[in-house]
DNA sequence: ATCATGACCTGTTAGC
DNA sequence: TGCTAACAGGTCATGA
């Protein structure tokens, strides 16, 4: 479910609950995601603070205090819940708890949301339970995945960017790594079309068939084209690859900006949805115009690699 | 090496 | 109304 924009999404509202927190416990209801949990889940992580939450490509990266990192992803149907702690803190006289963190605020606001934005409790997970500065309960945080395809494995200290998981990623593409050069490169030569180049994660970290498809159509480029094109005969950029850049980068960015795009069940951290679906061009819009003025043409759905492609033929070529 | 395909799961929806 | 088939934001393993 959630690419690049949708993870980007989540983390900030995961970290006012989780950095600087210490989990107090995480319960595992069932041994496995789509990969077996954790040796040692529990143990490796309890009783430790959360020094940082990060991300890479699709994953969400939980730093933990004594140097291991939690890698999370959530497939395509993982979401994460905050609710406040259901243990209430005791001693909470008047003086204290009157600053309230920024983590309360989150969460009290959650408690609103709790009930309509939790998935069916049946795919609730794995629970993780946070204590405050002085040990008392804080926060409930869930991981509902009704396919369970998401997944929460662990790399040992200092091995984070050796992890199978991480190590073949390509760059970052708000980042400086990409760029018309460096496409070029990477497709020169290739046969692949442009739809299954931009999905391989070793070439583009983040992307999804949702903004796979978006990005095309706003570099003006058919996804059925061979990747190749985006390099010339000498493996220079060609202005294919010079639009494609600032067309991936602007999409990511106006989704982000948008909070994500929620389809079926996608929700932020705090329960909001995102409204980047509602700025799609061509994405689940088949035999709708397209929305270049002028253009009169429809968009188009193809499968490639047995998934939905959008396009419109007009002008993406 | 590169590419195409099937597999993993459950839920929702379109169509008969 | 009820059944079935197709489809869904991702990635990995396998085979050619």
């Amino acid at each position: 479910m959630p690419e690049l924009p949708e993870v980007e999404t989540v983390r900030p509202g995961l970290e006012p609950v989780l950095v600087g927190k210490r989990i107090a416990r995480i319960e595992a209801r069932r041994p496995d995601l789509r990969f077996p949990l954790p040796e040692r889940f529990a143990a490796r992580i309890e009783g430790r603070r959360i020094e940082h939450l990060g991300r890479r490509s699709k994953y969400l990266v939980a730093a933990i205090e004594g140097g291991e990192s939690l890698i999370l992803h959530l497939g395509m149907t993982g979401r994460f819940t905050i609710s406040p702690s259901p243990h209430p803190s005791r001693g909470e006289g008047p003086g204290e708890g009157q600053r309230q963190s920024r983590a309360d605020e989150v969460a009290r606001r959650l408690g609103e949301f709790v009930h309509d934005t939790g998935g069916d409790p049946r795919h609730d997970h794995v629970v993780f339970e946070t204590v405050d500065a002085k040990g008392r309960p804080a926060h409930r945080i869930t991981y509902n995945d009704p396919r369970r395809f998401g997944f929460m494995v662990m790399a040992e200290a200092g091995a984070l960017d050796a992890h199978a998981l991480i190590r073949d990623l390509g760059p970052e593409p708000l980042g400086n790594g990409l760029d018309a050069t460096y496409l070029a490169a990477r497709a020169s030569g290739r046969k692949a079309d442009l739809k299954a180049f931009l999905m391989d994660q070793r070439n583009v970290a983040g992307l999804g068939n949702i903004y796979v498809a978006e990005a095309l159509f706003r570099a003006g480029l058919s996804p059925n084209r061979a990747s190749g094109c985006l390099a010339d005969a000498k493996g220079r950029p060609t202005t294919r690859a010079e639009r494609l850049v600032p067309a991936i980068r602007d999409v990511l960015e106006a989704a982000i900006t948008a909070g994500g795009s929620t389809l079926r069940d996608y929700r932020a951290a705090d329960g909001a949805p995102g409204y980047f679906q509602h700025s799609f061009s061509v994405y689940d819009r088949e035999g709708e115009p397209c929305v270049r003025p002028g253009c009169g043409g429809r968009v188009r759905r193809i499968v490639q690699g047995g998934r939905s492609t959008f396009y419109c033929p007009r002008c993406q070529r």
